[in-house]
DNA sequence: GCAACATATCATGATATGATGATATGTCAA
DNA sequence: TTGACATATCATCATATCATGATATGTTGC
């Protein structure tokens, strides 16, 4: 028997590799990369303090929080004025180590 | 002592970021991450065997491997009439995977 | 209410990426 | 050398993404 998928068995199914996608999408920015590094070093923070870290223009740090906000890699707090970003889908920061690892296969 | 980069410490740099990023967008395609599943599980394999499995145009696979291959993140190898490809940068893979998990916080 | 601050959203033009169909190149066998 | 097969590349159009500057919303303290 040889279906179609027979090399491909386990694989995610379409609509979940397009979700998958998606989300690497909003990874594959080198600016939201920094901030998903500063995030998980440096822990949750409001808006400015990122903005101070990573000298970004306010409303760019916005976009990208937010984006990534909604796509449920990061969660925001208000907390009085500030609003503290900080990761929610631990996938963000393990993509972020994969990356830096040797790509050599062993 | 707080630099604009204090909290960013051990974070590869600006280039560096970028290379990151390119290779991650290459993978934040569904396309492309049923190849590197299928090139995982099945093994290396020529392009229209390819083609079978995963149910591209002939144009479209053909592109989406030497954009990969380009990037290291594929090899391919001639044979006779056909071109084999295989997996160059283990880091596709691990990508895949931590993309898989769960995505919650322990 | 108003001023000051913190954050979010919008509008726009520039650039990148993707899909598709056509065409070109390379390899082998007869 | 010709034909058949395997793969690569090209041209084009549609769509998505990005950066930027302007503007809007929300919060607090006076």
């Amino acid at each position: 028997m040889k279906t179609k998928t027979s090399r491909c068995a386990g694989l995610p199914d379409a609509a979940e590799l397009e979700r998958l996608a998606s989300v690497l999408r909003l990874l594959a920015h080198p600016e939201r990369l920094r901030i998903v590094g500063r995030l998980e070093r440096g822990g949750a923070a409001p808006v400015h303090e990122l903005m101070g870290d990573l000298d970004h223009t306010q409303g760019a740090l916005s976009q990208h929080l937010n984006h990534m906000k909604r796509a449920g890699l990061l969660q925001a707090e208000r907390r009085g004025k500030e609003v503290w970003y900080s990761i929610a889908d631990r996938r963000a920061v393990s993509v972020l180590h994969c990356m830096c690892c040797k790509k050599e296969n062993p």
